[in-house]
DNA sequence: GATGAATGAGTTTTCATTCAT
DNA sequence: TATGAATGAAAACTCATTCAT
């Protein structure tokens, strides 16, 4: 039985250990032995794929930002209802939110991080200020500043972020919802009227 | 001639030194020495005003929870106009995050802090819920779910803080205009058309 | 009873201590904890005196050119007599070369150590240079090529290092009287003639 | 198409690649991976040749002893002439130095060496001070003392090791000229005038 | 009150050596 | 033969905390 695996796997393996135990501790509170323990990895090993605990923070940051995009990516297609893609748009930040979110604060904000340079900020909100844009071009939308609108709404979608909420957090229904109706809103289309208990 | 100074000064050198070090470099990336460095004080005094580094951090999270608190209380009297409470709570906020959010996100992410006790989230938040309440109650504002949507609302001030913007990030003027008008549009108020340079 | 010391008092001790023990073990089988425990002192202490191992043996190398120095100007003066100076010279470098020359050899050979700007060399062999310049000039040693041969009385004193020797290294005396009656030969002044007893 | 070589050839390669870079770089500042890479094998493969990383530095020196005596013996025979045979003497010891003088401090310094039973030193030591015998009983050469004498030129020829000078090395024609000038005086054989260019 | 030298447990990092393939 | 992933003991280095002055 072979204690080998192949390289891929390996990183892999310890790049889940460190995310998993970053954002459950903190990036300074975490140990190398914790990083390796949990991986189920020998300390030295370690450095043969990574070449200091920073090393792997950098690294977690650049599978970060190509996971995000590609998620952002996916959502668009797919609908052509100007209403429609407000809500595509709305899930599919929820969903990344709901995923990712306590890991950018712990990845992002560690050490001199580079605010300025963060790629999810900018990839998002460019996203939202394209669709804005659009639907105002195609009459659809109607919104006096689409740029400074959409990075509201890009911050608005901290509140898919689970911390966010006191100790009676509302179900991620009810978030969904009233983040469509609000994102509707703001985007100047005619709302559609929904029963509350629909 | 004395080195001496009175304990509260002594005290408030020493947090204010903690919390522009946390700030600029973390938490735990910041050490005792830098601490004592910064406030001009041997190490061995800093233990006269906290018993560790951790009790540190709790002063500064309570220092903090007091400071916001304040600032909300005072911003709420004085209007009777719904549109105008709106407004005002959007300034009031928008003056709370652009201070304190980063020190917020450094003290109460730090280590194994509790995020249901945070007491920022509460206190904000419930402020908005009650106006909205209020608002709704007095037939002034339309909301289907009030609770949620103060979430929303407060969520939505993270846009405030300065960090989330790209590399062109808007005007406070245009950004306070953009939220106020999305604030007023959530809350189901008539919009009052405001001349753009107005 | 106070466990501190004078700073150089200190510095001085873990100087010493890390000079011992590179001599009898060499620079790299010698640890931070050899050192620290031979000193009478913790860990963490060293690094308030010195930034790292490497460092301690940069110390070294400026305290041993120092040191090596002072005793070459000292051994100069005092003598008027051309075979009396070069008899001093020989007696000098005797005792720096058993007091120093392992250290020498630990120290400058160590790491990417810059032989050619080694300081030890240099000195020394100037100093025999300017002696038979001298001696040349003033008629009293006969000598082609001073410069040279300079190096080669410099080098010589190898001899001196006690390694050098096979299983049955000679008597110091007989060493000095040796090298004396070698280094006048070379300096091609009379010998004077000693009985071999004497 | 195999990676396999012949044993010797693989042994001789790791021999050479730990000569090269402990000489470079000292010897524990030399990793296992270091040698095996500029070998070209595996680091498995170091372990059939080698017991152990102080195995390689042994075998380095046996065969440093068994060429440094061929060497010399290479160099004995020859000569009738008893200002010859010293020439020749300083000749081969010139060559010996200049290929493996640092070879020898590298390896012969290393850890527990024992000094002792250096055969270098014994070796050459051993062969001036039997030329020097015969020499003297040849009523050939006058010395006093020949087996100290010996001692003293095999330490003279330090003087090879290109370390030794300074910024401005005499060339090797100079040191040569000037060395065998000295073993010849030191000897107490007549000088044989030789104008400075032949 | 105030100091900063001293501590030592805890962390990161290195590397000779082993072993399944 | 040959490989190189994996190991783990040992080394370097950090820093919150103590304590004699």
């Amino acid at each position: 039985m072979s204690r080998t695996k192949p390289a891929e796997e390996r990183r892999a393996d310890l790049l889940a250990a460190g995310q998993a135990l970053f954002v459950a501790k903190g990036i300074s509170a975490t140990t190398l032995e914790d990083i390796t323990n949990r991986a189920g990895v020998s300390k030295g090993l370690f450095y043969q794929y990574f070449r200091s605990k920073d090393d792997l923070v950098f690294a977690l940051q650049e599978q970060f930002s190509d996971r995000f995009a590609e998620r952002i990516r996916d959502a668009t297609g797919g609908h052509t209802d100007w209403v429609a893609k407000l809500d595509a748009c709305v899930q599919a930040s929820f969903d990344c939110y709901r995923d990712l979110h306590d890991l950018h604060e712990v990845l992002f904000r560690h050490g001199g991080a580079d605010h300025d340079h963060d790629p999810v900020h900018a990839g998002l909100a460019l996203a939202i200020w394209e669709l804005l844009e659009a639907g105002v071009a195609a009459g659809a939308y109607q919104v006096d500043d689409p740029e400074t609108t959409a990075v509201l709404f890009y911050v608005t979608m901290h509140a898919f972020d689970s911390n966010v909420h006191g100790q009676r957090p509302p179900s991620d229904d009810r978030l969904l919802r009233a983040t469509r109706s609000l994102f509707r809103r703001g985007a100047g289309v005619a709302e559609v009227i929904v029963a509350p208990d629909s």
